[in-house]
DNA sequence: AAATAGGTGTTGCATTTGCAACAATTTTAA
DNA sequence: TTAAAATTGTTGCAAATGCAACACCTATTT
């Protein structure tokens, strides 16, 4: 628990304590099942213990959207965002999962848990990850080409693996969405890569020749 | 200075307590003079108390982007970014800026300002707000098409403004980057909506018929 | 074991886009 | 007020991209 970004750094015992201060609730879910609908217009905080999940949004031509790809420690609902279309987390495993309301976050409570001062620190920490990581990706979609988005994605990696040689986190088809390519375009793109010398792939492994 | 986010909701009396608590300077900056170079490297968190300035990034090609317009209120720093490349802050007009370090914020003061809690409520909501608009210009940049992006930016602002009119903040060559594609192609693309009476543009003004 | 679904890899073709280059207009500075 | 700079608006053309369609392969389900 204590490993888990919104708690990380405080020990298990107080981390229970505050759990039972938050009036937080431990759920479980079978694979396939919504484990929170309509979360834009919710205050939950959700963090998944055990298991994955997909943040998904429903598009107005109601398309289903992999927003975000939730396991283990990761967080939702901690952005109380503008959405209009509506988000809801759907388990792709069987997983389980705490929730409470985020007022408790902000407002500290009577009891004054030794240890709230780092909860929210911890909680700053994940935004401004999450600004973080969005960066990047705006970094990458604002690229013209899909050479360049490629190449910049790459770079990203290569950066966060410290190495040249690393496995894709997403599947090609994932990846032509996180791009905004069309999927057999980035494939094509992606074979000119090869040809002219720059990578080789494997699967998802990629080695970067330059 | 109580309207300003971060101190939003606070009295002028503590505002001034706090500040002097988180040994906050104040000082002010001709046009065109850095105010802060290098930002990404330090913990300081800066106030535009009055004046506008760019937050730029210095590209490893030494291209300078502007990643974000600052105004009267507008916060940089808050997110201590992983860029690798070179952030800094220039005056596009005389200014005037407060600036303190991050740590007042997440490490509480031994005199413990009875405000403390509001100033880090304000700054997750500042934080959470800058994830919303990130994920809007995310939502813009992945649609394929510059007419889907045209039509998904229009969309946002209409939403924004609760208007089908409403006047673009940006300048079309500041559009064109900020939807990432080639500015000539943008000014066709809107050309091709005009005709085809989607939409209306004077200068700045745009109209949603439909 | 067979059937089904999901992901990968490829291609032709029409469309969209970026690029370059320039004129016209507006804004800013001298 | 004039000159200079910045922004808007246009166009031809080559290159990049999306789309559709299909074969192939690999998991997953029945």
């Amino acid at each position: 628990m204590n490993e888990i970004g919104i708690f990380k750094g405080i020990d298990e015992q107080n981390v229970k304590y505050m759990l039972k201060c938050f009036q937080a609730k431990t759920i479980s879910y079978k694979k396939d099942t919504t484990i929170i609908s309509n979360l834009a217009n919710t205050n939950i905080i959700g963090i998944i213990i055990s298991g994955n999940a997909n943040l998904i949004r429903n598009d107005y031509n109601g398309n289903r959207i992999v927003l975000e790809k939730l396991e283990k420690g990761s967080i939702f609902g901690e952005v109380f965002s503008s959405y209009s279309d509506e988000l809801s987390v759907i388990a792709t495993e069987d997983c389980s999962v705490i929730t409470f309301d985020y007022e408790h976050i902000i407002k500290r409570c009577k009891k004054s848990c030794p240890h709230h001062n780092e909860v929210i620190n911890n909680m700053l920490q994940i935004l401004a990850k999450k600004v973080s990581v969005m960066n990047n990706r705006i970094d990458v979609l604002t690229k013209k080409t899909i050479r360049e988005k490629l190449l910049e994605y790459f770079s990203i990696q290569e950066k966060e693996n410290i190495s040249k040689t690393f496995y894709l986190k997403l599947n090609y088809t994932e990846l032509a969405d996180y791009l905004g390519v069309d999927r057999s375009a980035l494939m094509r793109e992606l074979k000119n890569l090869k040809n002219e010398g720059f990578i080789e792939t494997k699967l998802n492994k990629i080695k970067l020749l330059y």
